[in-house]
DNA sequence: TGGTGTGAAATACTTCACAGCC
DNA sequence: GGCTGTGAAGTATTTCACACCA
């Protein structure tokens, strides 16, 4: 059966790629046949649950047999179409962006940061991470032609919707948003908001209370 | 009416997050009467869901008035157990680690850095923001004594399981992990994955595809 | 009057259980 | 025989709608 062309839950998304890093881990471990009932123990998350998310995008398994990790591999990143590059622009070169700049995984898989923005003079004009550094104003225009589809967000929280609001006039399609602050875009903008107190907190709230 | 016992969503816990975010701009900008449905302009998340989400944890708003703000953030802050500081080892001392330790936010909140950890022995005894890396095998002996509750993992996966059990060793009761590998720990010792794959892959599926 | 707190309804997601196929 | 794919059942979460109260 072809992808099926229900609503495809968030949370199977999030899932595919926990699903991913596992089989890459296997298929290193030249294990080329995983079951939903292995896959399942080596994640953590609950056999039919896998068999369900898989099939919204289609039909990998042989029933009796499980699937074959290096085409699973592969059909997954078609699903998810990061079976090809992307091109991102980041804007906010502090101590964080220069991290993600320098985050090996990142080019390993086909993120290629391509151009970087701030507002700072010091370090406009400059390179970090092997890309120049520009005004954050500039953003459209340095953008143009380049076909940048991602926008990833690491300035102040004060800052964040004026450099989403840049993006967005540049033509960028999605947006990861490393900042505290909410950002908001058109709704064919999307955002994902990596939020690491958002999950401090839930840590010192499942530390501290009884209910878990 | 006090706390319930019922059991919290954990949907509920990243929002008070978001909410507290929120929260703390209006307060800077002397805005200091909130009601849910201005809450919910702000922050895009339906009234009724943040009416409810609130009453989990008490009552915080008057009827035909609403929320006083610094009261509510008090109230969040101490429903998450986030009104105390918190301990925390970092394993990894990469990019990414230092990104964290440089990272000024975290001690504004109260998450502080105590103890740094790598294996890479070019590392060991340097100092990195200001604290004095060690040995990750000697994680027990150099944490003994020092109330730390967080762990956080920075390292490549295929070291994060390792660091993981030394954590638990050593005591630490909840774990964040950046590393994209998922880790087991018993089930007293909850962990929050950060995973911007996770996220990139998000994106680059709902820009790609028609369902949104 | 106006906005909270909350059962009840609607929706979304997960798990079960088994038919179907290799 | 064994494991996938999937309707149906079960559970969780969100939204509605309104009683209640300052």
């Amino acid at each position: 059966m072809p992808p099926k062309n229900e609503r495809i839950p968030r949370a199977t998304i999030r899932r595919l790629a926990v699903y991913l890093q596992t089989l890459e881990r296997m298929l290193g471990n030249d294990e080329n046949l995983v079951s939903s009932e292995s896959l399942s123990q080596a994640c953590a998350v609950n056999a039919s649950q896998i068999r369900k998310d898989l099939t919204y995008f289609g039909e990998f398994g042989v029933r009796g047999v499980g699937y074959d990790v290096g085409r699973l591999i592969s059909s997954i990143k078609q699903s998810l179409h990061i079976d090809r590059p992307w091109n991102c622009a980041l804007a906010g070169a502090g101590n964080l962006g220069r991290a993600l700049l320098g985050h090996r995984e990142f080019r390993q898989r086909h993120y290629n940061i391509v151009a970087v923005f701030d507002t700072d003079p010091e370090k406009i004009g400059k390179s970090v991470g092997g890309v120049e550094v520009s005004c954050s104003r500039r953003m459209a225009e340095v953008l143009a032609g380049k076909n940048v589809q991602l926008g990833i967000i690491t300035t102040p929280p004060d800052t964040a919707q004026t450099v989403a609001n840049y993006m967005i006039e540049a033509g960028i399609r999605g947006i990861l948003n490393y900042a505290s602050a909410h950002i908001f875009t058109p709704p064919d903008v999307p955002v994902e908001n990596v939020d690491f107190f958002n999950h401090l907190y839930a840590l010192s709230f499942s530390i501290s209370s009884k209910n878990r």
